[in-house]
DNA sequence: AATAAAAACCGATTGCAGATCGGTTTTTAT
DNA sequence: ATAAAAACCGATCTGCAATCGGTTTTTATT
């Protein structure tokens, strides 16, 4: 899972603004780094390829959006960037701790709760097991 | 920070096994995958570049061993992988709890004692600020 | 159906980095 | 001084992202 430079500009594009044809993108980033439609529209292939991306015709042009939420996505970026070192649990657990060194306070606390909800899915899921939903992407990904 | 496919490998094995020549992992690594021992020392040298190798000349060949610890590591890898995407501490959070849904509940309560002993640490901090220990690679590493 | 515009698709090129290894230089030990 | 060992250099190969020109396909319009 190697993402190139315009892949993550791109992806990251497509988070905040849900969906968009290639030429939106392209309207969208020329103006900060150039580029023609083309390379624009190879990029998006790419990633659709790659399935980041999930794209539907619409009218004339393909709909491109994200295929999995951002946090999800960034799930699976760390993932595959410490299977081939981190072969369980305990290691990524522990490097994520050592990543998080310089966690204040307020974060760590909020991990504890993030860690308490992770507990809460867990009981729900044994007992209802959601059809899998497949991404709500409401546009408001932007929580700082 | 991006890692070829005999670079991880060469990583791993010098977590595993503290210190080695170019001759040594060669030894280790031409049963399993092949390779001539200039492809080994190569790759050594590329990863001494990369500071992900510190080197000393002892007697007549460069001994190499990791430059950082791999729980550290692993947290530089996680932070690479995801600096383009999430440009703060609560995106990586959450993530890294979506990431793990899987995580059963007593990874959860490790993780838990792990953040326990962060702020812990944290609290000793401000008190000591101790001089940046270098790295102590006791071959018990292997946990996994 | 003809046609023009738009979009998709194809293929070639460039640039970069890891892997690979032959050959040369440097170092070490005898 | 010399031979063996190790380091170093340079070239090639491969894979992949970025880039874009040109062609084909699709869509809409007359």
């Amino acid at each position: 899972m190697n993402l190139g430079e315009l892949e993550k500009l791109v992806l990251n594009y497509l988070w905040s603004n849900g969906t968009a044809d290639a030429k939106q993108v392209h309207e969208h980033f020329k103006k900060s780094r150039g580029g023609s439609l083309n390379t624009i529209q190879s990029t998006l292939d790419r990633l659709h390829k790659k399935k980041f991306l999930n794209r539907e015709k619409l009218g004339h042009a393909y709909q491109y959006q994200a295929a999995m939420e951002k946090k999800a996505f960034i799930g699976e970026l760390i993932r595959a960037a410490t299977q081939d070192f981190s072969p369980d649990h305990d290691h990524l657990l522990s490097a994520f701790v050592s990543l998080s060194a310089d966690l204040d306070e307020a974060h760590l606390d909020r991990l504890e709760a993030l860690i308490q909800d992770s507990r809460q899915k867990k009981s729900q899921d044994v007992q209802q097991k959601p059809t899998q939903r497949l991404h709500s992407q409401n546009k408001q990904d932007g929580n700082g």
